[in-house]
DNA sequence: GATACTAACTAATAGCTATTAGCAATGCTA
DNA sequence: TAGCATTGCTAATAGCTATTAGTTAGTATC
């Protein structure tokens, strides 16, 4: 009895891509098993090569779907050029996408500690733009972290995509669920001020 | 031709938990094979229980080795009133000790995304003494970050843990491999600019 | 209405996993 | 010298892993 669509719900291999992005991000690629996947999906494991050739493919899969997601809403602000304020919205933007698809977070964290297939793509297609120095910049000044500049950007990176991998571990620290909504506030608030302590004290975040 | 002892090295204990380290700050508690922590060593999987109970006892005792390790120069701090000067010591004296035994960070962030047994002790120990207010405090100025107070603890320390978790993703696109003597120092000039930002103005980092 | 395609299934594979049982060699102690 | 604990080994277990082969039930096309 297959082919039983539900006729409700997204395509398969949609479902299998939701699945699996949790559960890589969740436990990296080594230790996430296709049968896992496929119980989350309601199907057999056999079942997933009728839709991704094998586990590494399912993976990449994942990956690249990732990152189209973030890099499309950057790739428009690296158009203009660089400004003070153009970093701030470029900052806000990124936390909030971070909150709004923690995957990304959780599968870079775990690409970097244990190594996985396809990590040369993540390494090119999100970070080295931001190392390369842009096509038309006005040259910001980076206040005290002057001669620290990749650093101070691998710095702002990691506070915002820790914040994301790090947060099961402070749940019960801070009063609060650290990837509710109201948090998602209050880390802009903070990573804003904190940017703002390191540009100097050029512009104000803007308010929306 | 068993017990042979090559009486040049470690007792095998030792070794085991050396190994067994590296492996699971690595790959984490799932993804790590006991084969592969006897082949480290030496030896063959089953010889390791003549040390372990099991599988879960070896990691219990991973994580135990690497707090006290982290634990004990931090609590010394902590027996003297809490001023400006003795954060900025507890901060370089944590991130030196995370450039020197970089596993405990990679060891947190595994069990932050996948969760592994004895998170507990990990958060009970290392975090949840700095976010209880100390017994002799003098209530240190804060500075821009008031109201977020625990969320900048989460901060600083997810910034100086994400900095080693992060690093083999950054080799290419720094000059410089970020986990060398000299990125320490850098890191530490960073940490220590940074804090002084948000703590205010207040006193220099000390100069050993 | 016959045919091809899709997408599910079961059965089976080779290899790895942690763990146990039993054996053998060594070194310490009486 | 006899005995014992330590610590290594090999062999074997039950269970999980990704992957392949072959089958079957629906769906769309001619």
């Amino acid at each position: 009895m297959p082919a039983a669509a539900p006729a409700t719900s997204k395509p398969t291999p949609e479902r299998i891509l939701d699945a699996a992005e949790d559960l890589f991000a969740e436990r990296g690629y080594a230790a996430t098993s296709l049968g896992d996947v496929a119980d989350r999906v309601g199907i057999r494991s056999p079942s997933l090569y009728n839709h991704f050739r094998n586990k590494e493919a399912l993976y990449a899969a994942v990956v690249d779907r990732l990152l189209t997601a973030f890099t499309a809403p950057l790739d428009e602000l690296r158009q203009a050029p660089l400004t003070a304020e153009g970093i701030y919205r470029w900052l806000e933007i990124t936390v909030r996408m971070h909150h709004q698809r923690p995957n990304l977070a959780r599968l870079l964290q775990h690409a970097a500690l244990s190594g996985s297939p396809h990590t040369d793509a993540l390494v090119d297609r999100l970070f080295r733009p931001m190392f390369e120095p842009p096509q038309n910049s006005v040259a910001p000044n980076l206040g005290p972290v002057a001669e620290l500049q990749p650093w101070a950007v691998m710095g702002l990176n990691n506070l915002v995509m820790s914040y994301i991998t790090m947060a099961p571990m402070y749940r019960d620290l801070l009063g609060e669920d650290p990837l509710g909504p109201d948090a998602e506030e209050k880390q802009v608030r903070l990573i804003m001020t904190l940017a703002q302590l390191v540009l100097g004290t050029g512009e104000p975040p803007a308010q929306d």
